[in-house]
DNA sequence: AGATGCAGTGCAACTAGTTGCATATGGGGG
DNA sequence: CCCCCATATGCAACTAGTTGCACTGCATCT
């Protein structure tokens, strides 16, 4: 499983709390990897029964007490082990092409209501990605090292987005001309 | 879940045993959503107490008895009610991003690497979903209905796959030139 | 005063999916 | 003759991920 590394990967840019964890899964994180904080507590939990993090608690005023996590030598040496590690490529999942596929036994118009619903979703986390394009990496060409590889990840996402708007506006065209 | 809805949608098109049906989830089903033929026969033991589906049990001569299983009443409701209802659109994942993001703590060029293995397979992918396009999908504006849904749920692989070879491709210049 | 929201951790029960094995029939190749 | 391959079905045990709930404490909004 690859949570494990995820975390790993974040922890090791930055330590932290499972909850502050859970947050970056919502966002920079979340955007190529989701998990709930139920399994991110569960999963840390773990990886200090494996040694490949160390746990802090920290008394804190006026908030509740915390737990400072950091990758400790046996979480960098799984690291290290899993990057070269080759994996299958990512199997493609679009329970959108299974109800397209379906469509003619049901409702057509329904599915394509829900296409147009998820081709703006498409567009907005796309105008997200771009902000932060311009925001973070204004000149790419520059880039090297960990922060080219964190602007390569984001294109990887806008890249995705931009494939999965393509298509939805593809088969809007195509099944609004095929209802006439 | 969904497994059950891809079950429905391939034994609507066509009635079929588990085995059959495992051998669809390797092929065109499979290109865009997987299953195990353990989780597909436990699935529609499961499906077959829900009423969804009836069983018929064949005696074959010269190879093992097969149960052939059909789509019914209830699984059309329920094929029905599934494609009405709004889902949430895909979580993208993208365990290369995950390594990407964490090369710089490991071997960045076996990472390099491994992008490089995936760029291939994704090229491969994508030549089979072009000959498909061209030897079922000759003329696409003349599709309809059912024929055309197919022929969309394959654009959507082609765009996905093209997405990644191109994703992978940039990955690799920029990484190349980063090393020098 | 009460509701909402953020920060913080966690259990219990469930659903989904994987891995390894078991079993049976019959055909083809070494 | 034995082993592998294709057809055909399935159990048991595991890993992965979801859903619903419970608790604390402070700040802010209504």
């Amino acid at each position: 499983m690859a949570l494990e590394h995820a975390i790993l990967v974040s922890l090791r840019e930055r330590s932290g709390t499972g909850y502050e964890l859970a947050r970056r899964f919502d966002k920079s994180i979340g955007f190529f990897w989701s998990a709930s904080h139920q399994q991110i507590y569960r999963t840390l939990k773990r990886m200090v029964d494996l040694g490949w993090v160390t746990v802090t608690e920290v008394t804190q005023h006026g908030r509740p007490d915390k737990k400072v996590y950091e990758v400790g030598d046996g979480g960098l040496d799984e690291l290290r082990r899993w990057l070269t590690q080759p994996g299958e490529p990512a199997a493609v999942r679009m329970e959108l092409g299974l109800k397209l596929r379906g469509a003619s036994f049901g409702d057509t118009d329904a599915v394509l209501a829900e296409i147009v619903s998820h081709r703006d979703q498409h567009a907005e986390r796309l105008d997200v990605y771009r902000v932060f394009e311009k925001r973070d990496f204004p000149d790419p060409a520059t880039l090297s090292g960990q922060r080219l590889h964190q602007y390569l990840v984001l294109r990887g996402g806008i890249r995705a987005e931009q494939a999965l708007l393509d298509w939805c506006d593809e088969v809007i065209h195509a099944m609004k001309r095929d209802r006439r």
